[in-house]
DNA sequence: AAATAAAGTTTCCTTTTGGAAACTTTTGCT
DNA sequence: AGCAAAAGTTTCCAAAAGGAAACTTTATTT
């Protein structure tokens, strides 16, 4: 395969785009740290008792008025027990579309290409965890487009029906009929052929 | 259902555990970033000018010489590219069993309940994003264990086999046949009966 | 409503960071 | 090896952070 194909075939930038939770977004972190000072019922002494930072120093941090250290947020994180993610995680980034998204059998969104058929599922929900796909994997023979495709994150697939082939670095290629499942580092390279006569089909489902 | 079998049907401790990357470990800043500034090929010339901050600085960075102020760190998060968490994350977190792991058709590690037989997939493999399971969701009627199944993260399903009703709080309750599938937010309460004569199929992928 | 206490901000000063340039070490070349 | 260029470190100083205490604002009590 080549890359063009592999942009084709594993709409990976989708992929990325709704995971990027953690965009370019200018982070307040003062605003950030009062929020979660307040929630925790603490006063500025009691939280600089707690993480061992003047009590003034607070203050201009949550003002925007210092830029802290990392050894001064690491006594934040240490003393108000909570872990550095939290500091820069958007307060409450939830999605705006719903908490729960049905997707019916042949409804999800269509990606076709030349040797495979792609269908997006749980279209409806954004910032995503998980992208789960429905995918068509049409009988062809171990021909030219045989390239790695690797991308970031984790993949786990299960075949529905057919059986077909797993290719991947590191590894031997492993035979897959239906019911079988792998879990595998998406970094690592990797690439599915049908060895049916009929087409396969796999459910699968990437996180990073 | 009771907490108990929530504990023995959701083993959303296992999960949580295996996810856990973030540990409180003592995080060598400088380390990191030498680590992520060489993988990058960066000299510290080249990663100064992406950043902005000036050589000397970075090198004092490095070698934990100063302790950088939110404001150097977001430059250096900016400008070569990276978000914060993987500043702090401990260096190359990697499944240490492997980058690969098969389950065949009905081998997957066996937790059976009164009324749920789930089989958990990939077990070979440590510090997964994800959590797939296999589960048959035996055939009863809607009885007393009505209450709500609730934890952290998110759950995608997919019906591979009979009829049920996936019931969740603030939606109507949905009939879900073969092929269809949810994108759950898994802190709403939910919960999934079996409805038709036969018992009901689903393979389902947790993360959080 | 005045007095008091508590919470938060600002000032002032010391310590530390961050940048420019000098210096040292490493790498590449003939 | 010996030289040159590149990469990295250290020095020195200006700028910014962090702490103690003074000060202001916001609650609480009488």
């Amino acid at each position: 395969m080549t890359d063009q194909q592999h942009q084709d075939i594993y709409p990976s930038m989708t992929i990325s785009t709704d995971q990027q939770t953690q965009k370019i977004a200018p982070i307040k972190l003062g605003e950030r740290l009062k929020e979660i000072r307040t929630s925790l019922g603490l006063t500025l002494e009691e939280a600089s008792q707690k993480t061992g930072l003047a009590r003034s120093t607070l203050s201009k941090i949550e003002n925007e008025q210092i830029s802290p250290t990392f050894q001064a947020m690491q006594k934040l994180t240490n003393g108000l027990q909570i872990n550095i993610p939290q500091l820069f995680a958007a307060p409450k980034q939830v999605n705006t579309t719903g908490r729960r998204d049905i997707t019916r059998k042949e409804e999800g969104k269509a990606h076709p290409t030349s040797t495979y058929e792609h269908e997006l599922l749980a279209t409806q929900l954004t910032n995503k965890k998980m992208m789960p796909f429905k995918s068509l994997i049409r009988a062809r023979d171990f021909d030219a487009y045989a390239d790695w495709i690797r991308h970031d994150g984790e993949e786990f697939l299960l075949v529905l029906s057919g059986e077909l082939t797993f290719f991947s670095e590191y590894y031997e290629p492993v035979n897959l009929k239906e019911g079988d499942s792998v879990y595998y580092d998406a970094n690592m390279g990797h690439m599915l052929v049908s060895v049916s006569e009929e087409d396969a089909s796999i459910i699968w489902v990437t996180a990073s």
